[in-house]
RNA sequence: GGUCGCGUAGCUCAAUUGGUUAGAGCGCCGCCCUGUCACGGCGGAGGUUGCGAGUUCGAGCCUCGUCGCGACCGCCA
């Protein structure tokens, strides 16, 4: 029998009554009636209350919140009407004939029941915020999605391998963080963006089912759902198609979702292409639970008496609209901060119909004819106490600027009170089709959309040397409740195509493209296996699993919005006598 | 780097139009209390209103600067 604990905090029930029972925790609050003192112990699993007689254990009168003890006792049911419907143990209690101060505790610097408390407080003292149940909940619920994702993965004959966390610099992308080689002065290893080269080697070694709940480093500024460090779900497979992933990943949501909140999702998740997702809801990660989808009313305006949206149609534009339900009634000043998010979003103003007091007021619609305004009220479906926006631009900014109000809108009418999003929705879709290529009209080149190790569809490759950005790629995005949870793509496993995308279509030099990927296509040359995976920004998932708004909340030491560990205030400066082993000197900070 | 918001007791917040000695709840300290579970009662300590300057007879409140934190934009192949 352990000498600290013969049960945890949320185990005694009325079946215990009149046993003998150890306990160990911390008190959680104390209750001091002067001959009659109760305390509620808490550990990990809950809470049980403790009664002492003081004349018995004086030392009960000096217990303070967070001091850490072990009590043995009798079980006993409480006296009739006392009971505790709120605890699990609210049925008994522990009549304490013992009492050892294990080891006493500071006054904590905030209530820990307190809820709402400013996080820089938090950080500095993750480890009395990590005691919290609300908190410590999820952290096992990361533990669950963690296991369920590892016991699925096996059973369908992955394999978990490390790789490096010392890698080399690849400029592309997100700045990575740099780690100075003392044995090579001058010389630098990079932590990894992700492990994306590696898993493809591991697939041209033969492993053909990889994964890794891998760390991943960015130093790019943060925000509340990234990290500078963070984990993904990493995962590859050998001789696959996309369909063969979509069911793998679908399988292992639901297997997550089960095990951790017993819910069940439906599969296969919708698939969408990105043209699609952008026409209808102007972003390439929609989220489904709510309406005011893009209505397309090119058309209806092509031949428009009002030169807006005629003109921007005669140029090879698109005039397109949302329906906000139910907000003719924003203000003034809802409506400026709607416009400015608008030229935000590069649109040079917005447009706007409220339908109201049974007519349409707008600064447009006089320039309207009968048969425009039947269109739009067929449309739109306009009823009374509409608002209609519009947006009228090239295509991709015309969905993108009704995109980003639609989604502002949603938030805004959550707050109102004119929206409410169910809490046990879970919208996943694929969104695929992604063009392989965007053209970067600053450095006036293509560059990949994804990384350049994505296939592109079989058919789209003749257009590969002719016209990149009509190509689509093997790529796909995993969307859940408007969330990026991850994309992967199938990879490029011949290396003349590989060596093609660097060297004609990206226009990468063959000597950069030599010593960043040489080592990459040389491995293709050895008989490398079509191969594909996906990886999935684990934080993100976790905090959904948990309805936080910030991955911070599902990490056990996360860093602040500045990058730092309040806590152990890292970064943190080092002694000279480090910097010269490296051959490293830090410039003055500029005045 | 930019925009916006916040900063008052250990914590969460108040403080009328710029007006007396900046308050409350919780927490903390002391005393009392045998059925509480947000225990209760009495008493007490605790403040450079983030910091600095300015306007004013007078600033927690207005202005400017600065620092800290957060959200967003840029950035994140």
């Amino acid at each position: 029998m352990s000498f600290y604990r013969t049960h945890h905090c949320a185990e005694l029930r009325r079946t215990h009554a009149d046993g003998d029972v150890t306990l160990s925790g911390w008190v959680a609050s104390r209750r001091d009636h002067g001959g009659l003192v109760f305390v509620d112990l808490r550990d990990r699993e809950g809470l049980t209350q403790v009664v002492f007689d003081p004349k018995e254990l004086p030392g009960a009168h000096a217990l303070r919140s967070e001091d850490v003890v072990r009590i043995r006792g009798r079980v006993a049911p409480r006296p009739p009407g006392t009971a505790n419907p709120k605890l699990a143990t609210g049925e008994i209690e522990v009549h304490a004939s013992a009492l050892d101060v294990l080891n006493r505790s500071e006054t904590p610097p905030w209530p820990l029941d307190e809820e709402n408390v400013n996080e820089d407080l938090r950080l500095q003292y993750r480890y009395l915020d990590l005691r919290r149940p609300a908190m410590t909940k999820n952290l096992r619920l990361r533990h669950a999605a963690t296991s369920a994702v590892r016991a699925h993965l096996d059973g369908e004959g992955f394999v978990e391998v490390e790789t490096p966390m010392l890698f080399k610099s690849t400029p592309e992308g997100a700045r990575e963080y740099l780690v100075p080689s003392r044995v090579h002065p001058g010389r630098f290893y990079a932590l990894p963006q992700s492990p994306q080269q590696f898993k493809q080697l591991l697939m041209v070694a033969g492993i053909e089912r990889y994964y890794q709940m891998a760390r991943c480093f960015r130093d790019e500024d943060l925000r509340a759902d990234r990290q500078p460090e963070f984990t993904q779900v990493d995962l590859e497979m050998s001789f696959i198609e996309r369909e063969d992933l979509y069911r793998l990943i679908e399988e292992l949501m639901q297997r997550v979702w089960k095990t951790a909140l017993g819910a069940d999702l439906s599969a296969p998740f919708p698939r969408l292409s990105f043209r699609e997702a952008m026409d209808a809801f102007g972003t390439d990660k929609p989220d489904r639970r709510y309406g005011m989808r893009l209505t397309d009313l090119t058309e209806t305006f092509r031949a428009s008496a009002f030169k807006v949206f005629a003109g921007v149609v005669a140029t090879g534009g698109v005039v397109k609209a949302i329906n906000v339900k139910g907000f003719a009634d924003a203000t003034q000043s809802q409506m400026d901060a709607l416009t400015e998010q608008a030229k935000a979003a590069g649109a040079k103003g917005l447009a706007w119909i409220k339908a109201e007091g049974g007519t349409w007021k707008s600064p447009i619609v006089k320039f309207f004819n009968d048969a425009e305004k039947a269109a739009l009220a067929e449309r739109l479906q306009i009823e009374e106490g509409d608002l209609i926006l519009f947006a009228a631009d090239s295509w991709l900014s015309a969905c993108e600027t009704l995109g980003k109000l639609r989604a502002a809108l949603a938030e805004t009418l959550q707050k109102l009170g004119k929206l409410s999003l169910p809490k046990d929705v879970w919208d996943f879709l694929w969104v695929v089709d992604f063009p392989l290529m965007t053209f970067d009209a600053a450095s006036q080149r293509h560059v990949s959309t994804h990384h350049p190790f994505t296939a592109p569809v079989a058919e789209d490759v003749p257009l590969l040397k002719t016209d990149p950005t009509k190509v689509r790629g093997q790529h796909y995005d995993l969307v859940l409740n408007g969330v990026e949870l991850g994309g992967g793509s199938i990879r490029i496993h011949q290396p003349e195509v590989q060596r093609m995308i660097f060297e004609d279509v990206l226009k990468i030099p063959k000597d950069l493209s030599d010593s960043r990927f040489g080592y990459l296509i040389r491995a293709l040359g050895f008989g490398a296996p079509p191969h594909g995976g996906i990886a999935l920004g684990f934080d993100r998932l976790c905090a959904i699993l948990c309805g936080a708004e910030s991955i911070r909340e599902v990490i056990a030491f996360p860093k602040n919005a500045k990058a730092q560990d309040l806590m152990t205030d890292s970064p943190g400066e080092v002694e000279p006598r480090q910097l010269r082993d490296l051959r490293l000197q830090t410039a003055k900070p500029q005045p």
